[in-house]
RNA sequence: GGUGGAGUGGCCGAGAGGCGAGGCAGCGGCCUGCAAAGCCGCGUACACGGGUUCGAAUCCCGUCUCCACCUCCA
């Protein structure tokens, strides 16, 4: 089985070969932290996330590089509203997003550069591409001449002349509209640094450009990023770094965006939306559970109900491992590779097709509860193997996402409290006084703990508190 | 104006010329003191109009609708 993935470059599912036997060095456009995440933004990093995950699963030593801007227009614009330096605002946002992404399960990268540290890698970049006669200073300003390059447009499949010519009017000195800015020259009260052009401060595309050389060198397997990077980002970062001599990325994946109403969702929808509240009102798992309930390259409509109904599906596999850790006295499985069933593979291979993947997953779920079911307990634990296997490659094991040590010793005394009521329950139906027994179970559940009696007796877990 | 994507059963969402993904919700059955959970069964869906084909949700032509990018955007 060959690992296929759609390249935007191509505009095909191609198969995947790495450079280097093994390796695979991946740069995914990480966040511009002009302010916190929503969750859009965290689509982008479950969705390659678990592409790395794959990649790991099948025997790459993944290189994983995802960058921070940390500086640019609107974080400038935000910090002279708040009256603080652009890195008080850059800070706070940055630490936003890595919550997010630690909420959601998403591994740290192995690189994470911010823009800023990066000014000398850039200013080098440019001067090459200066000296070659693709770039050119204007009044402190450098830009990059589109028309040098012959393949512009080659990602996006614009051609330049069809495109809209820019109606900025700071393009006075541009010899071409189109042509983009690297660097920009500091105007008043705006941060810095010097170059030999003129002091300034860097435009979005060189960073990516600089930083993937410096961490991934200048051919590198996989770059990654929203739809909406194609044009103009990633056409920008391939003009700069292949007329600069680099090879830069072989594949091109893109994931598509969340929308809400079916519009993209975006900055100016409100504050409801940002992963920080909406992991108030949903689990981070199930959140998790849902994003890649979609393929990465499909929009994918969100609401706190859509979340909350496809969280009854992954509840339904919990409730499996559960059940089966129980009869085989385990607290939890192990992850063994091993035990993934093939289908679950051929489906990530295929351009990481998690809903497939997810389906597969299900089929497992449902014929390791007819084991339990059946009291075959050797198969319902080899099923368990699988489900668990399976759903470590999506991030989605729940024996990672356990509660803290806190939260465990409280389950602990949850546990007792609840095993003596359970009892009190137990003699109240043994002496058939069902009234007592069910009034004992109502009240569990609207405190949050729902009941199961199953032939070695009652089992309880934590629900959604009364109305639900 | 240019470029690209999408319209699938009550809902979400895969698939992509013939063997009805999966989940959620719903209905029936088994199980249960009753439930819950689980298992079994039940859905003949692919925007519209033509066409190609033995056969189309999947291919072709046309139409409609929606979304996005070309300006900051995951």
């Amino acid at each position: 089985m060959v690992l296929r993935l759609h390249d935007t470059s191509t505009r095909t599912v191609r198969d995947f070969v790495s450079i280097e036997p093994n390796k695979v060095g991946m740069y995914v456009c990480g966040a511009t932290v002009q302010g916190p995440p929503h969750v859009g933004h965290i689509r982008s990093g479950v969705a390659f996330d678990i592409v790395r995950r794959w990649m790991i699963a099948r025997g790459y030593d993944v290189t994983y590089v995802r960058n921070v801007t940390d500086i640019d227009d609107k974080i400038l614009h935000n910090a002279g509203h708040e009256d603080v330096p652009y890195w008080v605002v850059a800070m706070r946002n940055e630490r936003a997003f890595t919550e997010a992404y630690d909420v959601l399960g998403c591994l740290a990268p192995t690189y994470e550069p911010r823009a800023t540290g990066h000014i000398p890698e850039m200013v080098t970049l440019m001067q090459r591409l200066i000296d070659a006669g693709f770039g050119y200073a204007a009044n402190g300003d450098v830009y990059f001449d589109v028309r040098a390059f012959s393949e512009y447009g080659s990602l996006s499949g614009q051609k330049v002349d069809d495109m809209l010519a820019a109606d900025d009017a700071e393009a006075r000195a541009k010899r071409d509209p189109r042509d983009f800015a690297m660097w920009k020259a500091a105007k008043d009260g705006e941060p810095f640094w010097d170059t030999p052009w003129g002091p300034g401060r860097p435009g979005w595309h060189i960073e990516c450009s600089a930083m993937a050389h410096k961490y991934l060198g200048a051919n590198f397997d996989i770059h990654g990023g929203g739809l909406d990077l194609v044009f103009p980002h990633h056409e920008n970062e391939i003009a700069q770094s292949k007329c600069a001599g680099d090879g830069f990325a072989n594949y091109w994946l893109h994931n598509a965006w969340v929308t809400t109403a079916g519009e993209k969702m975006s900055k100016s929808l409100g504050n409801s939306l940002l992963v920080s509240e909406v992991a108030q009102r949903v689990r981070p798992i199930e959140l998790r559970y849902y994003l890649a309930g979609a393929h990465y390259r499909s929009m994918l409509e969100f609401s706190d109900e859509m979340v909350k109904d496809a969280g009854q599906g992954f509840q339904r596999i919990e409730g499996f491992l559960s059940r089966a850790a129980d009869a085989l006295h385990e607290t939890a499985f192990d992850v063994d590779p091993a035990n993934r069933p093939t289908d679950f593979d051929a489906a990530m291979d295929d351009d990481i097709n998690t809903p497939q993947a997810i389906a597969v997953i299900h089929g497992v779920v449902r014929e390791g509860n007819a084991a339990l079911a059946s009291g075959d307990v050797d198969t319902a634990g080899a099923k368990a193997r699988a489900v668990v296997a399976m759903l470590d490659v999506l991030g989605l094991n729940p024996a990672d996402w356990r509660s803290d040590e806190q939260g465990g010793r409280l389950e602990g005394a949850v546990d007792a409290l609840a095993k003596v009521v359970l009892e009190q329950r137990q003699a109240a139906r043994e002496r058939k006084d069902y009234a007592s027994a069910d009034a004992i179970r109502d009240q569990l559940k609207s405190a949050g703990i729902e009941i199961e009696d199953t032939p070695e007796g009652p089992r309880w877990s934590v629900g959604d508190p009364d109305g639900r």
